[in-house]
DNA sequence: ATGGTTTTTACTGCGTC
DNA sequence: GACGCGGTAAAAACCAT
């Protein structure tokens, strides 16, 4: 078992619970006490008897009139949990709802993980006779998890997936979604005559942009293994057969992660996304690429906010030519000056 | 394949520290 | 003289036709 899941088994069995539920149980009493002052609710209900109140007491568990005291309901189940957490450690111990599933794992981590190690529970080795044992039961766990080509694939992109969103510092619901999106790739068979690679980078370079984590296809490049051309190519293929919905990649959603890297005043990145929005209004960046204009945006704008920054630092974080920064940043201060300083 | 547009590359001149 | 900046021309990349 590995850490993780022994973790997770152990906070499932319910003896555990049991014996921190009876040490703690007079706090928890407490607290119901408290609570049932606060949740006890009237209701629109009317007593069948005398149409007084009906009040449903969460302590008993009961729906009672509060006239004449007649019992409507009881034994009413209680769908909260029976435990209280004060803060997020405490919740995570006492939950006993397993992991999430997720979609990072080819089979969603709903399967058994067998842990490399030769130790028990209780962390001791294991006798040599338990060993070989686990190594039998480790060798069958992964052929069955990994049966057929389809799962092997998966297993194979979505490693990938994981190294290269982590390489880009992309967050986990960003590789949540790339892996969605494999496995619908995956599902449809578009898979046949694209390499493995090639598709599960374009699907992290989709995901990324649907989250509104941008990051350009140099960028993507860079930490795949597959040249910009084919990864375009695929991602283009990919997303009109699943009909993903990808917006035009908004140069405002550069703007932050440019901004820090520079080093930028939360001002000057607000001033950057001023000006992004007025060029939009003047239709100034159709056609332009996205992240030239961010970057001229965060340029213009440290001008703007007299921080210091040059064309080659800019140009240095967004992967663009200082040319282009140049011709777009003008073009962003004249339509500013059209519109007057108001 | 082709033509039009955008971006990049490479180079040069200007002003400032 | 190095540096930041602006401009230009030609090449390359990209896109729709």
């Amino acid at each position: 078992m590995s850490e993780k899941s022994s973790a997770r088994q152990r906070a499932s069995t319910t003896d555990e619970e049991q014996t921190s539920e009876s040490s703690s149980g007079h706090r928890w009493q407490r607290q119901r006490e408290q609570e049932s002052t606060t949740e006890s609710t009237s209701t629109e209900v009317q007593c069948p008897e005398c149409s007084g109140n009906v009040i449903t007491d969460t302590e008993h568990g009961e729906t009672v009139c509060d006239d004449c005291g007649l019992v409507i309901t009881e034994d009413s189940v209680d769908r909260g949990p029976e435990w209280r957490a004060f803060d997020s450690k405490e919740k995570d111990q006492k939950s006993r709802v397993g992991a999430p599933t997720t979609n990072t794992m080819h089979d969603k981590g709903l399967s058994t993980n067998i842990d490399w190690r030769d130790r028990d529970a209780y962390g001791n080795a294991l006798s040599s006779n338990q060993r070989q044992k686990m190594q039998r039961l480790r060798k069958w766990n992964e052929r069955f998890r990994t049966r057929d080509s389809k799962e092997r694939n998966l297993k194979q992109a979505l490693g990938e997936i994981d190294r290269m969103a982590s390489a880009q510092g992309l967050p986990e619901n960003v590789r949540e979604t790339a892996s969605v999106i494999y496995r619908r790739a995956l599902d449809e068979d578009l898979l046949p005559g694209r390499s493995i690679e090639g598709v599960s980078t374009s699907c992290v370079y989709a995901a990324a942009r649907m989250a509104g984590v941008p990051r350009s296809l140099d960028e993507i490049a860079d930490v795949s293994r597959v040249p910009k051309s084919e990864i375009a190519r695929t991602y283009r293929y990919i997303a009109r057969e699943l009909s993903l919905e990808v917006k035009p990649a908004d140069p405002e959603q550069y703007v932050p992660r440019f901004g820090s890297e520079l080093g930028l005043s939360d001002e000057a990145k607000l001033r950057a996304r001023q000006l992004l929005q007025n060029a939009k209004e003047k239709g100034v960046h159709s056609g332009k690429s996205p992240v030239g204009l961010a970057a001229a945006s965060v340029y213009a704008a440290a001008l703007l906010t007299n921080e210091k920054t040059t064309q080659a630092a800019v140009s240095e974080v967004a992967d663009i030519s200082e040319v282009t920064i140049r011709n777009r940043y003008h073009e962003l201060l004249e339509a500013e000056e059209t519109v007057g300083i108001a």
